[in-house]
DNA sequence: CGGTTGATTTGGATCGATCCAAGGCAGGAA
DNA sequence: TTCCTGCCTTGGATCGATCCAAATCAACCG
């Protein structure tokens, strides 16, 4: 009958919602008091044995699970984290890195947290709304680019982030992970140059610091490495009309056999300006592409595969223990991970 | 050291949090109750012009921002909607869902949190965890399929949400959002009928009820509406390689010089296999795809475009009126949208 | 000029958890 | 026996906001 009721047999939904476990409900049900069952799941040390599993049956049956904004009240820590998703549609591996992340996240009991921005001020100016009125625990930062000012605006306000992406300048006291894009084109290019090519061009972003010119370098080292000319570059917007002009000036050098690009996009105009110039993408001309995205996957595209996995667990390795040491003097923790070439048939696996 | 010493100028961390204003401090600085403040922000009729103004000003020298944690445990309403992010490659449409979703949530003053899980049964073990842990307001579901068991186990619970997608079966007491697949392939049929192709092809995914059979009602009508036969219909998995075989079965005979397909994977293996065949996409064979991708855009597909700006925002209005309203025992309410087709080459415009 | 009405304002309790300090209760030393 | 010292356990205050009810205040009426 009744378990709780004086009187009246209906839930009569007062002041105790109805179906919601509180710390107190089960700590009645124990026969303890609150702050025991509070101890049992954040102290277990300070409580004895029998009294610990006396509680964790009452948590059971009840089917009590800890109120987190109640938490968060007293302890100013709500574990979630910010994560800005963007309007451009980017590299095409956005959401498994989202996907990831929110895996990666769950596993040590954080939550992702979504917002937009127009432009790195209008984030910047995002972040006092949620960090103070969210009480977000910090943040991921993607896409970092020479004269990103966020982190340095985020370490002034002492607020936690780790970026996917390395600093580009100077700066950069804060944790971060990246994937090595240099080495991902110096695979690429010593998988082309194993399979008997030459002379292999570079398909590349407008000349400048950050991921582009990361990636450029690879191919060049490789080059040099070889013994050979790095000299066959062209250069376009991750765009497609403009990437096929860029494709066609390095593909009327006939000497050419190989192209490395710096992204699926740019690869795509490549094997499009090949395919009309009436050659045959894979036989003819070799192309590799970066980011593996689902459109490499489904052309066939060989491209350099970044582990999103790893980089969504090492952020949320790095910013996790930043917000759950108990003070971090650690100078800033970094990842770089390796990629790996996944060849298909644009490089003459078939 | 002592990090907490009492002598040391240093911002000492204490209970007060140093530069975080609450209700208590802008009371203090305007001369008037906590509750007062509170009476301004959420109910401002209650309180006079005069005092509302000096409020105001203290809010604003203060930077105050109301600490939604603390709102939260008071309200039981937390502001946060719960969304799903699938680790299978799925439409290629998720992140622009994603980002229009979040604003439109923004706009309302309400947030969007990730989670993941491998399957229904998963997701729904996952949201008892999320609504009495997390306290989430409520759920946007994508993906809804024929024996979908989510909307009634929430419904059950008495959990709100909104779904991408309309229920395939019967049941489905919820507002729902979707994009009207049907009068988009049958504009995508009628603007192939405007260029003069007669005999069209349908190549669609395997039959069965839900968003498959709805854009092949959609062919199928436009057809007979036309006085022709809707008997040409090859179907395939969302795949580059079954997708080619189903079109290359279409293409046999030589009279289709049209095709209708249920997706752009689909359209670009048709792509694939009339280039390959030696024939030229747009020129030879008109191609239709569905959803407009980012692939699409980039190899000058025609496509049908869902509006997913207009998909989040309905979305988002359905249930927030549904959390907002004091109570609502209308029926649940419905959003079809008409998707728009977006010519490019591979249909004749080049 | 006291009493009533309605508009403003305030006080105190509360949401559900955690902080800190104080209270029981053993066993061992004196 | 009495005190002390560790273990466990409990009380009470607190995080920052909102709920409800009660208190204040002005104006207005007979």
């Amino acid at each position: 009958m009744a378990p709780t009721a004086a009187t009246d047999p209906a839930p009569r939904g007062d002041t105790p919602a109805p179906g919601r476990a509180t710390l107190g409900s089960v700590a009645a049900r124990a026969g303890v008091s609150p702050q025991t069952v509070s101890n049992v799941l954040n102290a277990p040390h300070l409580v004895r044995a029998d009294t610990a599993e006396r509680v964790r049956a009452a948590v059971r049956d009840l089917g009590y699970r800890p109120h987190r904004a109640a938490r968060q009240l007293r302890t100013h820590r709500s574990h979630v984290l910010g994560l800005r998703v963007e309007a451009t549609p980017g590299d095409g591996i956005f959401d498994r890195f989202l996907h990831a992340l929110t895996d990666a996240a769950a596993e040590r009991d954080y939550r992702v947290m979504l917002y937009t921005a127009r432009g790195d001020d209008a984030e910047i100016a995002a972040y006092a709304e949620l960090y103070d009125r969210w009480d977000l625990d910090g943040f991921v930062l993607t896409s970092t680019h020479p004269g990103d000012r966020r982190t340095s605006h985020l370490a002034e306000r002492g607020i936690p982030c780790v970026t996917f992406g390395r600093p580009w300048d100077s700066s950069g006291h804060h944790p971060w992970v990246d994937v090595d894009g240099a080495a991902g084109t110096r695979e690429a290019t010593e998988h082309l140059l194993a399979a008997g090519h030459r002379r292999i061009g570079f398909l590349g972003w407008p000349q400048g610091p950050g991921v582009g010119d990361d990636r450029h370098a690879g191919w060049t080292a490789a080059m040099r490495d070889a013994g050979l000319a790095a000299d066959a570059v062209a250069r376009s917007q991750n765009d497609l009309t403009e990437g096929r002009a860029a494709a066609a000036s390095l593909l009327a050098d006939p000497a050419i056999t190989a192209l490395v690009c710096v992204s699926d996009v740019l690869a795509l105009s490549a094997l499009t300006e090949i395919t009309t110039a009436g050659r045959r993408a894979g036989t003819d001309v070799a192309v590799v592409g970066f980011d593996d995205t689902d459109v490499a996957q489904m052309v066939g595209l060989s491209s350099v595969h970044q582990p999103l996995d790893q980089v969504a667990s090492a952020c949320i390795r790095l910013i996790t223990d930043l917000l759950d040491s108990p003070t971090t003097p650690d100078p800033p923790r970094r990842v770089l991970l390796p990629p790996r070439l996944v060849v298909r048939t644009s490089s003459g696996s078939g």
